[in-house]
DNA sequence: TATGAATGAGTATTCATTCAT
DNA sequence: GATGAATGAATACTCATTCAT
């Protein structure tokens, strides 16, 4: 996957790159603020600290900023999780851990994860492509933690059970933004991951003594 | 709750109902399409099969458009879920299905929702008031059909968990939406619905055999 | 002069009168609170006591509501003097008891002349000139009465002076609304008409016996 | 009086000098030929030789260019007077002067003071109340010649009566303007001024001798 | 490289007027 | 005669983008 480029009209790759961490910065303050639409590119050129006619040396369109806001998020994500993908944790704890971190990440950008969520439909084509690949990319890091716990004897799910699950912890984490003005009002990010690595592993907590109760009815393989 | 008031210059009510339906319509697909913001008024006009004045004579601004189609995906979730909430089913299965129901609207009224979802953000004071306790309305409908199975001994969680799982089922149902780029693509509604529901009530189905096995840590912990 | 004619799309003539006396109250109210321009024909509808429609029923456009109250003042200005110009009064005290009945019935006719005269350049072609016209009557008026007061040999001015002087009246008169957050604030009608009748009369009252005292250069005839 | 602050997005303050020099241009012909309220912004841009775009850089909103007409206005009419009143003119002659003066600055400025009347009603709040502080300001000027004056035992008028007066010759140079579709007509500038400086100062001139001839009722009444 | 003035296509909204009922 | 829903031309204002300095 070549990473969609950008445009700058700079030669000095240093520059560009500073500049660029400049401008996401600021974007990602404003466009929480004020979305997107509503965010002019004056006002990122000015709360990045340069003109407007700078801001355009480093970008081609307004559409790229919000792509660099994406874009950065998931470096950021990714950066997060090496050490612990690397470890050699096994088994639910190592599932528990990954997904820990990956919450605690998006705790941590939160106002990033926030925009890149609410605004990616905005882009369009290439961009959009490639954001939405960079999702399957995280989502398949999960899916292959899955796929180990599964064959640690840890999990029993078919495949197809499995790659939804993948995508259902990637939300479960999302939505600790996209609806923070609900859950974060009640709960910590302490308790809010305590609360749902249980929901994801055990579910609403079935008593298997209940009077209806009734075999947990996994793929009868 | 007092209806928060769209104004419009016409007097008869009726014609006020069936046009608005028509523009709820128009601008659902038109909001799919674009976005609310790139979607312009006079393209709502003209998709709705009137001129732009008349649009204005049953709305006030734009965001009253995206208001009413809020407002129009909330009614009818809850309108197919009155027979429902009414029977006599209890226990597991009455969970199951209250959540199946929701799924299914959902999944009938997907451009419906992922317009309401994804552009909420957009709406400004008192309308979005009004739409996020619609929300919350819905979130108490499963927070009560939890407390219920609660009762009947179906399930074990204390009263905050109960509260996340309530808004959890909610994201559930919006995600078969707002993923469907990716979902839809690998699943049916029928498939996803199973999937999930099991995903919700059992989790990721943990093998209590396993090695590193370790007593379900509902509440009592 | 030929009555410009404002067409109507009703027959009795009795019921043209009476709606467009309705009209011209409600629209001077209007003009004067938000001016010609912001007032809505809407606006004026409703504040006549009937719809758009039989609004339009009465008049032929907008402009035309403007032209019905600058022809209604005229009229009322010309009606209100009809008694006095009739009495044998002569000499100063006619000249002055003429001019005080205009500058009463410009302070009881307050609004429409101030709409009148602020609103009159709104006015197109055939309506505008009707108006200048009528307005010339009245100051043609005026310099009748100069003219006699200068036959009888109480005045000494020239002819082109004396018709200037008389458009002077007219505008003093009219001051008094036009000025009326000054002017208004600081007289009471009564002191106003003392003041300028004098002011007229004897203009800034020059004290002949002043050092730099020089006869009064009365056209030199 | 702080002056009032027409918000402009360029810094260069000679620029902003300059094209509003031009804007206040443009938009007097404009007014004056349609009115503020028929001319539309592009007309004005357009005939500022100029873009909407940049128009919009150098102005807040329609209200605000006529705001800067009427500004304009004042600054002149101030300027022009500025020598004569430093003079050491005195007397009856000096009263003169200073009326001719502003007189022959109302007929430079014709357009503009003719938009700046008319339309001043147009303008809200903050602006109108600027603009009629300066048009008191103007008023005060005529006041302080009068009551210099009558000290120097060239007048006899009370304290009232002379504000009045006051207000009186502004009317009277704005007369020139307002009624120029008559006025005009018949006289030069120089004839209005010598007839309304007559009329101003020694009224119309009543006939001492005459039959019904009565004191001049001077104050002392 | 950096600046910021200039641009003009684009957009929400208003409102006089018409006409079918 | 009265009504009021429908119309669409018109208009103030915004903002992404360019380019000369």
């Amino acid at each position: 996957m070549g990473k969609k480029q950008v445009p700058s009209l700079v030669k000095d790759e240093r520059l560009i790159s500073r500049r660029r961490a400049q401008i996401v910065k600021a974007a990602v303050g404003l466009f929480n603020e004020k979305g997107y639409h509503k965010a002019t590119t004056r006002e990122v050129a000015n709360a990045s600290g340069f003109s407007i006619g700078t801001l355009y040396e480093y970008i081609g369109s307004k559409e790229d900023i919000l792509f660099l806001v994406c874009d950065s998020v998931y470096d950021e994500v990714v950066r997060k999780w090496e050490k612990l993908l690397d470890s050699n944790l096994r088994g639910l704890e190592r599932l528990r851990q990954v997904i820990e971190s990956y919450f605690r990440v998006v705790d941590d950008l939160q106002d990033e994860v926030l925009v890149m969520y609410q605004e990616t439909k905005s882009l369009s084509g290439e961009a959009l492509r490639y954001v939405l690949e960079k999702e399957i990319r995280i989502k398949d890091v999960f899916e292959k933690e899955l796929i180990n716990a599964r064959e640690e004897g840890v999990l029993t799910m078919d495949d197809r059970q499995l790659s939804l699950a993948a995508h259902h912890i990637l939300v479960v984490g999302q939505m600790w933004t996209f609806r923070r003005w609900a859950v974060q009002k009640e709960y910590s990010v302490d308790e809010y991951i305590d609360y749902q690595l249980r929901q994801l592993i055990y579910g609403f907590g079935v008593n298997e003594q209940a009077p209806d109760k009734q075999p947990v009815p996994q793929k009868e393989e």
